[in-house]
RNA sequence: CGGGAUGUAGCGCAGCUUGGUCAGCGCGCAGCGUUCGGGACGCUGAGGUCGGCGGUUCGAAUCCGCCCAUCCCGACCA
């Protein structure tokens, strides 16, 4: 891919409503547009950088055999009556009507319409168990939209949700997903903690947040160095003592990207979701479900890996892995290098992004590093004359010259 | 929704107190020239309903009122 070719249209200073790094850093490096407040639009590279990180989740909720599905954003009222949720979710529920005047949601989440689904599509125990998942994009009028892709209207999130005969059944599935999540937040590259956790509005008995280290987090986490208890400030209480052990105890701050919940039969019940059981009797569904902010993720990314020049991806979630940085692009041999370059990589299936510009080195220089991609190659006459290539890793700065035939391996 | 603040060119800002060459500056953008290993320099040029509506006044970016938008702090959430 050529930069010149494509659009990334990056600016050297953050606009003035962008408070913290990851939204300054998205705005600036051609990764996000605003359109209204807690609403964006994704450009190349942001897009780029949502993919991976769907690709991720996809892949270990798949692995846990949790299946993909897609359902509508639009939603009718009726279903959500039938919850008592059409009231009580108030008006943080973006509400339309269509040319006949009946009433919709923009799906702020999904209980409702996947347990409807269940219910029509479920008859027996042996139907079960059984999850399913989607990503997609859901609204939430927010009271206070907040921090860019932070805390959005519009946004992007994963929600699978589970059903079972029984609780056992959906205490190893919880499990599982709990599994699935450390390893989707470990293959994203970032530090982490996961931690007990009220289930709020949603109901349901037991659940569990994955939360993000960023010391501009939302939330505060409070954590045992002894035994590895972790739990929200709020359910931690004031005490200074790990509840569990009663060792010392230490704070940090989080971003929520992931909650899980056992969610018992509480809309299953209101919904009348339920099965027949080996004895014949009618019961209701037992259901957990579980998010994860995707764009929040993206997000809390950018928080936890920046520096004063931009962003410092983590490899896995980098729109490109490595930017060949063309110092004088009047220099046949140099393009000539370059262009080996590009090959050599894209052969070895690493993504590229060759930046081709008629612009002075500062210029690539500053706009690789804002964008943050993890490897720089820059090609220039120095390193050109003995048959080399720098290799700058973006996150120390550090260069090392490295022959053609090497690249590859440094890299992987 | 309560508290605070902002809205002037694509981005960052000055001008507002003391109405009248106040429509400006930096970056970016276009053209030409010189440059070319960390966001170059010179010249020329394009670009603005001063958030909107109404009012005061001979005259409003500037004063007054209402509205809208955006941001920050608080109560809710992935």
């Amino acid at each position: 891919m050529k930069f010149s070719n494509y659009f990334i249209p990056t600016l050297k200073e953050a606009p003035s409503e962008a408070e913290i790094a990851s939204h300054k850093l998205l705005l600036r490096a051609a990764m996000i547009r605003k359109e209204a407040a807690g609403v964006y639009s994704f450009l190349p590279l942001g897009k780029r950088v949502l993919a991976k990180v769907e690709q991720i989740v996809r892949e270990e909720m798949d692995r846990i055999g949790s299946q993909e599905i897609l359902l509508s954003i639009l939603q009718p009222s009726s279903l959500w009556e039938k919850s008592g949720r059409w009231q009580a979710y108030g008006p943080e529920m973006m509400r339309l009507s269509d040319r006949s005047d009946r009433e919709f949601a923009l799906g702020p989440t999904h209980e409702e319409m996947i347990t409807e689904l269940v219910r029509n599509n479920v008859r027996s125990y042996r139907d079960l168990p059984f999850t399913l998942y989607q990503i997609g994009t859901k609204f939430r009028d927010e009271i206070r939209p907040r921090f860019g892709l932070m805390r959005g209207r519009e946004f992007i999130m994963k929600d699978a949700y589970s059903f079972h005969a029984d609780t056992d059944s959906l205490n190893k599935t919880y499990k599982d997903m709990s599994g699935a999540y450390g390893k989707i937040v470990e293959r994203c590259g970032l530090k982490y903690r996961h931690v007990e956790a009220d289930s709020g509005l949603i109901g349901g008995e037991v659940s569990e947040e994955f939360m993000v280290l960023a010391s501009s987090g939302e939330d505060m986490i409070i954590f045992c160095g002894a035994c590895g208890y972790a739990a929200n400030i709020e359910q931690a209480k004031e005490g200074d003592n790990c509840p569990r052990c009663s060792g010392s105890t230490e704070t940090t701050r989080g971003i929520e990207i992931g909650h899980i919940f056992q969610l018992g039969t509480k809309y299953s019940e209101a919904m009348g979701a339920t099965y027949i059981d080996k004895g014949g009797k009618s019961l209701p569904i037992v259901m957990g479900c579980y998010g994860i902010g995707v764009t929040r993720l993206m997000a809390a990314a950018v928080e936890q890996n920046n520096d004063e020049k931009g962003i410092i991806w983590p490899r896995n979630l980098s729109p490109f892995v490595v930017s060949i940085i063309q110092l004088d692009m009047e220099s046949k041999e140099l393009t000539k290098m370059a262009d080996k370059v590009y090959e050599l990589l894209s052969k070895a299936g690493i993504e590229t992004i060759y930046d081709d510009r008629q612009e002075r080195p500062g210029v690539k220089f500053a706009d690789s590093d804002l964008i943050g991609f993890p490897y720089q190659v820059v090609i220039g006459k120095k390193a050109a004359s003995q048959g080399k290539v720098e290799l700058k890793t973006r996150a120390n700065q550090k260069v090392e010259l490295v022959n053609l035939d090497e690249l590859i391996k440094h890299i992987s």
